[in-house]
DNA sequence: TCTGGGGTCCTAGGACCC
DNA sequence: TCTGGGGTCCTAGGACCC
């Protein structure tokens, strides 16, 4: 829509921030632990398995993103590094807060991720957005703890850019790129690799083009960039140029939904298997009802340890389609148990299963097939009643038989915080 | 010993139709 | 009997993101 040959009128000009957390699970942690200012942080993966989060203090420390936790233990234990499991708990309930203040502050918002979310400011340019973008940062602050910095420019591309720039090179955490000057001028200081959407891959790429910084890609011919890197990196050009392709998506719901873990140990037993894979049907099954989508179909796939070079690798995967969309737990667990009783082979060991649902549609307007039979009024019931059972005693206090109770394959998570927001029993205690 | 989990979008190619 | 060309839809796989 935004490639025709002929404009009939210009677009008006665009205005886009984005707010971002800073070291978003290290932060949240501190919130907590405040005498973890100014100290070495990182987050480990699911199962304790590799650094996905940095506190700066840490990543001066040379421990780099998505580090296998093993070979940097000598590092983090002699310089003190405070780590921790992931508490996704704790982090998601403060993401909530976050995204529920901005909200509060600026009307139009698209929450991006976790730690971020891009605000459309276009009917705000005759006011100072600088300090209007310094509140919001304040706020934040006082309201729920974690610090942030904020970009603003015109495209979500260019705000990114903006954003990378306040978070590094300012101390008001807040920078204005909307005037070409700034624009080029930070564009030319910038790694073509750190933009939104060139991947270290593509950045190769770029190169052996001639193509080096931000700024080369932008004065880049977008014609030719599509014959290399597909009409997704001719709009990066065009984003780069202040022109605006990418809108604000403010609704989402999700189109996939995918439960995957990696076992805490090898699993050779299909038993065991077989309660995995219907406790991540449960995850997925919940999170699909609470955005009221019904899924058209499922894919379970199970594999080895890619890393082992002792055995074969083994990675399988299928697909099944429902005859009618469907929300019903034990029907996702009863196919997903056939999928896997499919791509088994005994004597392997595995190491992570995974179930997705996909093409969800809305449970109240998807196309129903000439042979529909009205659901059970019943069924809708149960699952609420399970739904909000759950929600309000805590995680699986209803399950199905087939989830097991010895979870022998479940991940390890030794150095997990508090759920302090979200569990009556790890509420923060304070000596008086 | 130990290497994450959860998403989106685009393209190529096959199946199928007229 | 001969067999072209144009089109849509679907899926798998590959790219990217946090």
């Amino acid at each position: 829509m935004f490639f025709t040959q002929s404009k009939p009128f210009k677009m008006a000009d665009k205005t886009f921030a984005l707010i971002d957390c800073n070291n978003f699970y290290a932060s949240c942690e501190r919130v907590f632990q405040p005498r973890l200012e100014n100290k070495p942080i990182v987050i480990l993966s699911n199962n304790d398995g590799c650094v996905i989060a940095r506190s700066n203090e840490a990543k001066t420390l040379g421990i780099p993103m998505g580090a296998p936790y093993f070979k940097f233990k000598k590092i983090i234990t002699d310089n003190k590094v405070h780590v921790f499991s992931s508490n996704y708990h704790l982090y998601g309930d403060l993401s909530e807060r976050i995204m529920t203040s901005i909200r509060m502050l600026s009307p139009s918002i698209e929450i991006y991720s976790i730690d971020e979310a891009f605000l459309d400011l276009s009917d705000f340019k005759h006011i100072n957005l600088f300090d209007y973008s310094s509140n919001i940062r304040s706020k934040l602050k006082q309201w729920v703890g974690v610090p942030v910095s904020i970009g603003i420019s015109k495209t979500k591309t260019l705000a990114k850019a903006a954003n990378i720039y306040a978070k590094k090179n300012t101390i008001s955490g807040v920078f204005d790129m909307r005037d070409e000057q700034s624009i080029n001028r930070i564009l030319n200081g910038m790694q073509v690799e750190d933009i939104w959407g060139i991947s270290r891959k593509w950045g190769a790429k770029l190169r052996c083009l001639g193509i080096q910084s931000a700024l080369d890609l932008k004065n880049s011919n977008p014609k030719n960039i599509r014959q290399n890197f597909s009409v997704v990196g001719e709009r990066i050009v065009r984003e780069l140029r202040g022109e605006s392709c990418l809108g604000l998506n403010e609704i989402k719901s999700k189109k996939n939904i995918i439960s995957s873990k990696s076992f805490g140990k090898t699993v050779t037993e299909k038993r065991e298997i077989h309660e995995a894979i219907a406790n991540y049907a449960v995850r997925a099954s919940q999170k699909m009802r609470a955005q009221n989508s019904l899924t058209q179909g499922i894919v379970v796939s199970l594999r080895t340890s890619p890393f082992d070079k002792t055995i074969q690798y083994y990675n399988q995967s299928r697909l099944y389609n429902f005859s009618e969309p469907t929300n019903n737990t034990s029907e996702i667990i009863k196919f997903a148990k056939l999928i896997i009783d499919e791509i088994f082979i005994q004597g392997l060991k595995y190491k992570k299963a995974e179930i997705m649902l996909t093409n969800l549609v809305d449970e109240n307007s998807y196309q129903q097939n000439l042979f529909s039979y009205s659901k059970n009024p019943k069924e809708k019931k149960l699952l609420n009643t399970i739904d909000q059972l759950n929600e309000t005693l805590g995680k699986d206090k209803i399950f199905y038989a087939s989830q097991g109770t010895k979870k022998t394959w479940t991940m390890k998570s030794n150095k997990r915080s508090n759920r302090y927001t979200t569990s009556w029993h790890e509420l923060k205690k304070i000596k008086l």
